[in-house]
RNA sequence: GGCCCGUUCGUCUAUCGGCUAGGACGCCAGGUUUUCAUCCUGGUAAGAGGGGUUCGAUUCCCCUACGGGCUACCA
């Protein structure tokens, strides 16, 4: 294992950080704990034209939430800063100028419609354009190798534009090596010679990242599968700089739940679930986020490291520091995972579970201003009875609103299924029977009632069903004589009243 | 199209040559709950296909099929 490890999440900020990237930030930070290393966050901003404003901050903080914080990035800077490649432009251009002084890159001055439009005319021949050995010296194309030395610094010092590209050699077999994946080799003739340095003078995605994580010192790269295809690239850049390269994993990726792809960001509103950590509202987008539906962020980060990852145990259920402690490359999988949104649900209901009343009934108290001025322990009561019901956190008004308010309509099913021809009379009874009940627990109301009911020889749903519908307002809920209780008598028997009008 | 990666229940997955192929989600059934849920118990359901290698393949190799990714002066 190398020391120190580093490990870096270098998301691009052109939006919302979306679910997958979340799951690759927390393999990340999964690593570095494990190893005692450094979680880093790179800020890959080298695409001016798909900079979002606040998406950095988004990032920022959708990790916090999930409680994988960053351990150096922008504003926990530490000694590789600055930790924006907008930042780093400087530092870009003196590597591309060393590749170039070695000879294995070149500058290159067609622009973009030529070559938009060689592609074209290739793909209509079905046959593929790649700018490498087979034609970037046999005259179609411009660039430094074709052209002489002078006409070169000619052309850029008349402020030309022009990109710098790799070279890629022909004919070499490329060794690769990925920790989930094992040995790959790739033929470098079918490589095309990337653009390493744009026209407007940013570095793309390749070298600004072998650059960075050379000089940031990574020890791991872990990224999503998507970039498997460029790992020859950067393997052969790590080799013309003369660097060691970092060991690579590649992990699965998620795909949708249902039909075809990988998970994307427009995916979420339209399958009914969240596809963000966090909600996210721009001039295209307003998407909520899992905190917004309700989920807790230990549920999400359990259900995230199950996809693609497993204990190779049949424990389902981790906190953070257990996913820390059991974290482990050999159970990584390879093939891509579907997102199952029902099963983050389940993962929830069992965080919810865990999760304290004091804590639950303060989350119930902040979003719902009936609930102002109520005793909390009152309120932690109610949770207690009500939570193993819940899935997510706003379900647990849904589940306890009977308890601090009058219903404000009844179900029409349950009212056919509940009231008959006496139920007027005998609730009117069951008024009185109530105000002589003892009622210093919820046994002694039950008590008192069945034995009215029994003495009375009738069924107990005559009774108990219209009661429930007072109450609630519906055929559901936790046990009636526990909601008569809690709401006290007056409250019951205004209920009962309300009902007893309504169906007059 | 080209290149790369992958393929165990519907889904997430265990199995590192010898198993009645295990668990979880979902679904179904029963029980508990004088309601509805929760909960408990049980059930359903899988090694893509074809060749090898081997005493023996889900496991190793090859082919086919299928799935996924990449193929931008995007990351």
């Amino acid at each position: 294992m190398k020391n120190p490890i580093r490990v870096r999440f270098a998301p691009s900020p052109t939006g919302p950080l979306h679910i997958g990237g979340v799951r690759t930030a927390l393999f990340n930070y999964l690593f570095a704990k494990k190893h005692k290393g450094s979680f880093v966050l790179r800020i890959e901003d080298t695409d001016q034209n798909r900079y979002v404003s606040g998406a950095e901050e988004y990032i920022i903080n959708a990790l916090n939430w999930c409680k994988i914080p960053f351990s150096e990035g922008p504003g926990k800077e530490g000694n590789c800063g600055p930790y924006r490649q907008s930042e780093r432009k400087k530092i870009y251009k003196e590597h591309v100028n060393i590749l170039l002084k070695k000879g294995r890159a070149y500058y290159a001055f067609d622009n973009a419609d030529d070559l938009a439009k060689e592609r074209k005319n290739h793909e209509e021949k079905g046959k593929t354009f790649i700018y490498n050995w087979h034609n970037r010296n046999k005259g179609r194309l411009v660039n430094s190798l074709v052209l002489t030395e002078a006409e070169t610094s000619q052309r850029i010092k008349s402020g030309a534009p022009y990109v710098v590209r790799f070279l890629i050699p022909e004919g070499q077999t490329i060794k690769l090596n990925d920790i989930v994946r094992g040995q790959m080799s790739i033929d470098s003739s079918i490589l095309d010679d990337k653009i390493l340095f744009k026209s407007d003078g940013m570095p793309t995605y390749h070298l600004a990242n072998v650059v960075d994580d050379h000089l940031m010192a990574i020890s791991h790269v872990i990224r999503g599968e998507e970039w498997l295809p460029s790992l020859a690239l950067h393997q052969m850049l790590y080799d013309a700089f003369e660097w060691d390269a970092p060991l690579f994993a590649h992990l699965p990726l998620i795909l949708k739940p249902t039909g075809k792809g990988k998970l994307s960001k427009r995916d979420g509103d339209k399958l009914g679930f969240p596809v963000f950590p966090l909600k996210w509202k721009d001039i295209n987008t307003d998407s909520s986020g899992y905190k917004e539906s309700g989920y807790l962020p230990e549920a999400v980060i359990n259900f995230l490291a199950f996809l693609g990852w497993n204990p190779g145990t049949e424990q389902e259920l981790f906190s953070l520091d257990e996913l820390v402690e059991s974290f482990d490359f050999d159970h990584v999988n390879k093939a891509g995972a579907r997102f199952d949104p029902e099963k983050i649900k389940w993962y929830n209901h069992q965080y919810i579970q865990r999760a304290s009343n004091a804590e639950l009934a303060q989350q119930l108290i902040s979003t719902h201003k009936v609930l102002n001025g109520l005793d909390q322990n009152y309120v932690e009561l109610v949770i207690g009875l009500i939570k193993e019901r819940a899935d997510l956190v706003p379900d647990l008004w849904q589940l306890s609103k009977y308890f601090f308010e009058a219903p404000d309509e009844y179900d029409e099913k349950s009212l056919k299924k509940a009231w008959k021809e006496d139920s007027s009379v005998l609730l009117t009874e069951l008024v009185s029977v109530l105000k002589n009940a003892n009622d210093e627990s919820a046994r002694s109301i039950k008590t008192t009632v069945s034995d009215w009911i029994k003495s009375k020889d009738i069924g107990f749903g005559k009774i108990m069903m219209p009661l429930r519908v007072a109450l609630v307002g519906a055929l559901e809920g936790v046990d009636v004589f526990d909601i008569v209780f809690y709401i006290g008598k007056k409250e019951t028997i205004g209920r009962i009243n309300a009902l007893t009008k309504h169906q007059a």
